[in-house]
Parts: C-alpha cells; sequence; structure tokens
DNA sequence: CGTAATCAAATTGGATCCAATTTGGCAAGA
DNA sequence: TCTTGCCAAATTGGATCCAATTTGATTACG
C-alpha cells in the first residue's frame, strides 16, 4: 500500500488562513479523508462510496458528499464516468510533478520579491527565520526537537516569501499543490537512522535559504529565482526514498502540518 | 460594476476533461453563478447567502451550498471569518497576476516539452495548429469568423504542450487560474473596431507560437520555456484595456469557453 | 449455449426538515 | 445617553427523505 507506514502528524494546529466554512463535523471528515487517502487506507484506484464512507466515519452522507467535491478539486479523488469516484494513485512521479512545480512558482514568488521589493517586516521576519536556523545549526547536530523548530521556519521562510510576491495567484496556484502529501512546504522527512546525513542536507538547505534572501534582498530577480527553484529540490528527497516500491522505511519520521482549506 | 459589458459566450460545448459529478441540474448552477461573478450582476464585495440565490435560480439550497464550495476552491468566493461568503474582487491586477503565473506554468510545460521530447501525434498536432494559423494570416486581414477558429486551435495549441510537458502536476494547477475570467488560454477579447490592429497582434503571436514551437522541436528547453513565458503576455492585453476604470469598451468581443470542472 | 431484455438493487443528486450558531435589535438599567 | 444583556430572526450545517439514473443479474428467447 502505498506510504502505509508513514507517521503523518496530523494532529497539529492549522497554520492556513482560508477557514472552509463548515463547521467542526465537516472539517474533520474532510481532513479523516485526506489522511486515509494518503496514509493508503483508501487504496489507489479504489471505488469510494458516499454510503460506507458516511457510516465508516459515523456521519451523515452530506458532509461526505461536500468532502468529495473538494477533495475532487484538490486532485486526490478522480470522477468515474457516469459515477462515484475513485482515489487517484500519487506515485512518485506524481510527487515530483507538483514538486517541479512548486518550484517554479516559488521561484516566480521569489523573483517578484526581488524586483518589487520586499517590506521592512518582511525582511526582519526572514532574517529572523534565518537566525533561528543559524543557531540551531552552529550545535553541530540535529534532535528531534529541532526539527520540529526547523520546519515551522522553514514554513515561515517560505510563506513570507510568497506573501511577499504580492501575487495572490501564487499562493492559489500553490495552495493546491500543497494537499498532496509530501509536495508541498508544510511537510518535511528525515531518517533518523542518519542525522548527521541529514544535518548536512538540511544545513545546506539552510544555506540555500541564505542566498535566496540574500538575492532577494540585493534585487537580483532572475538569482533568486534560480536559486529558489533548485531549493524546491530539496523537498524532492522523498522521491528518492520512496523508489520504485513507493514503501518507506519504519526509521523515517514525517512532520506534516494539517491543512484545512 | 465589474465586466458588466461583456458578452460572454458561455453556451458553448464544454471542452474539458474533468466532468464534475453533478448532474444538469448543479452544472447549470455552478456555470450560472461563474457567470454571474463575472459579468458583475453579482458585484465584487457582495455578500452571497444562500437562500436568496437559490430562490433566484430556482433550486434548494443543496446545490447551491456545493456550488459554494467549489467556487471557493477556484477564487471566485472568498468565505467569511464567521458566516456568508463575499464575491472576491476581481481586479486587473489580480488578472495580471494570473496570467503571470500561467506564464512560468506554461514555460515549465514547454522546457519540459523540449527536454522529454514530443510525441510524433503531438507533434503534428502542433504542426496542424501552425498551419491552421498560417493560412488564416495569409489572407492579411481576420474576421469574426476567423477569431473563432483563432481561438480554437490557439487552446489547442497549449494544451498540447501541456500535455506533451507529461507533468499532470502543470495542469492541475492551471485548471484553477483558468476560472478567473480573462485569466486562461481559454479566452480571447479583442477590439471590432481596430481588425488591422487585432490582425498584427494576433499575427504576432501566432509568429510565437512558431518559433516556441521551433524551440521545442529542437529540444532547446530554456529557449522554449522563456518564449512561452513571454507569450502569455499576449493575454495581458486585457488588463491594459481594462485600465483603472474596470469598465470594458462596447466594441470589445470576448469569446470565452465554458468550464465544468 | 449465447444474447438480449427486463427488473431489482444500489448509488447519487435534490429537497426538505431540524438543530446550532450568529447577528442584530430592542429594552432596561446605570 | 450610553452600555449591556437578552431575545428573536436569519443563516448555515447536518440528517433524512424522495426521485432519477445506473449497474448487474437473472431469465427468457433465439
Amino acid at each position: 500500500m502505498l506510504f502505509k507506514q508513514f507517521d503523518l502528524n496530523y494532529d497539529r494546529p492549522a497554520a492556513t488562513k482560508t477557514e472552509t466554512g463548515m463547521s467542526k463535523h465537516g472539517q474533520r471528515v474532510l481532513i479523516t479523508l485526506r489522511k486515509m487517502i494518503a496514509n493508503g487506507e483508501l487504496p489507489p484506484g479504489e471505488r469510494v462510496a458516499e454510503i460506507p464512507i458516511a457510516e465508516r466515519l459515523g456521519v451523515s452522507r452530506t458532509p461526505v458528499r461536500i468532502a468529495f467535491r473538494t477533495l475532487e478539486q484538490e486532485g486526490l479523488l478522480r470522477k468515474g464516468d457516469r459515477r462515484g469516484y475513485t482515489v487517484r494513485a500519487i506515485t512518485p512521479t506524481e510527487i515530483a510533478d507538483a514538486i517541479e512545480v512548486r518550484g517554479v512558482l516559488e521561484g516566480l514568488a521569489a523573483r517578484l520579491a526581488s524586483e518589487r521589493g520586499i517590506s521592512l517586516p518582511a525582511r526582519s521576519h526572514l532574517i529572523e527565520c534565518l537566525s533561528t536556523g543559524d543557531a540551531l545549526f552552529s550545535k553541530g547536530f540535529l534532535t528531534d526537537e529541532d526539527m520540529e523548530i526547523y520546519h515551522d521556519f522553514n514554513m515561515r521562510f517560505h510563506n513570507t516569501i510568497i506573501e511577499a510576491s504580492r501575487n495572490i495567484a501564487i499562493e492559489d496556484a500553490l495552495s493546491r499543490n500543497d494537499h498532496l502529501p509530501f509536495a508541498s512546504v508544510s511537510s518535511i522527512a528525515f531518517n533518523r537512522d542518519d542525522m548527521t546525513g541529514e544535518f548536512r542536507r538540511f544545513n545546506f538547505s539552510h544555506m540555500q535559504h541564505h542566498i535566496i534572501f540574500d538575492a532577494i534582498d540585493n534585487g537580483q530577480g532572475a538569482r533568486a529565482e534560480a536559486l529558489m527553484r533548485e531549493h524546491a529540490n530539496a523537498a524532492l528527497r522523498y522521491t528518492q526514498i520512496l523508489g520504485p516500491t513507493q514503501d518507506m522505511p519504519d526509521n523515517f519520521t514525517v512532520i506534516e502540518r494539517e491543512d484545512t482549506a
């Protein structure tokens, strides 16, 4: 099964701003379904009907129907010709595709931020993210807790640049990708059995943050864009890990932030 | 009012592949609402409630609720903090933003198509599009009918390249932008009072198609990407036309293709 | 034995009903 | 007169009911 062994932390405070209008109930259904698709509880290609899902989640068909539409929009469900939805197969290729798209979109954001200039608050926010990272890596090693911290400021760093682009369409376009598991900045995975290797990897990623900021801060749009594009590949590690079998070794930990959009 | 005077042809055969699961009824509600938002019948910022809309469209609240969710996903409605939806203001800036995003996405598609190589059928399809255009412009002038033809093969040209990229995520990301009026390839506008000017403009656009194809066909990824990005600005004309008043002169005609996704 | 037709079961979409939450106004008291 | 509290109206989400469409299966006929 796909991503069966993943240990997704879906029980975290949401960091989104687009509060979809359903009350707690509908939200929970949507999030639960996303989770079930992501961890393979609903296998790819499986046909999902409203009634069984509704019974399984202990709600009526109405919130399930709404959720299905949303999940279709997000690309996690595909609609059959005549009736019924099927779980869309999320292959490593598709994740790689989504990451490539994220690369160009965030690259655009970085370029626009460079060209248009960033606000003072955004600038200091970015610098703060960089400092936090510097402090983290100056120790020479990383703990699990550090990974949480990294995950947090990494997300803020990226989001700040996207906002600084002052192009709403970028955020909109990204919000779709972010529903695909492991394609968004809001999820990082690391190998507990090779923390020194991971230290080097994330340190490199952090160094990229530094030079991206440098480019943006100096108005070097093309440089910022190219760097950010390349930086997106930092996440591409998943697909290397997953490889052809699409199974994840147990010693990997995934930090994910749930998304309510 | 926003885009009030636009003469959108929404009554055309749908060209989409993602058939959203609603029966005719729900489809109609969704399309009607899109139309009402696009042509300003529902002014930007206006609060839309379920009951009045349902009564106005002669259906129950259920299909309206579903449609609201979809429209929120598409970015045409924004959800209030506590309750209710409001029509999102679609400013020229937002359209320009969306077009910029489309540029980088289609640019990515063009690059990938170049790098991975296009299939023989796709290649001949592109060539066919180019020939059709050549025949059109060789006359030295354009009629209204020609515009329809142009619109048609222009869309096919772009879609073929997107498919040729073999990156599903691009199509997914674009499908959101395409709901914003005038941000997608499926809509073109032209000024009937200046058909010679329009001839030159669309001819230029068609020439861009030629060199984009040349780049792709020769595996020149970076060139194809840059050209396609620039080509996206061909549509940017709307925002120039609209200007600050956001009103469209009567002598403009818009060809739009309705989208059922 | 194969094919076609009809009927039943399942599934989905729409409408209506009910509950919960919010908003807004009106009134009472400081 | 201003503020506060309470109540009513409105709005939204969920559940259930009903109709329409589709699937599939069984049976009958060639």
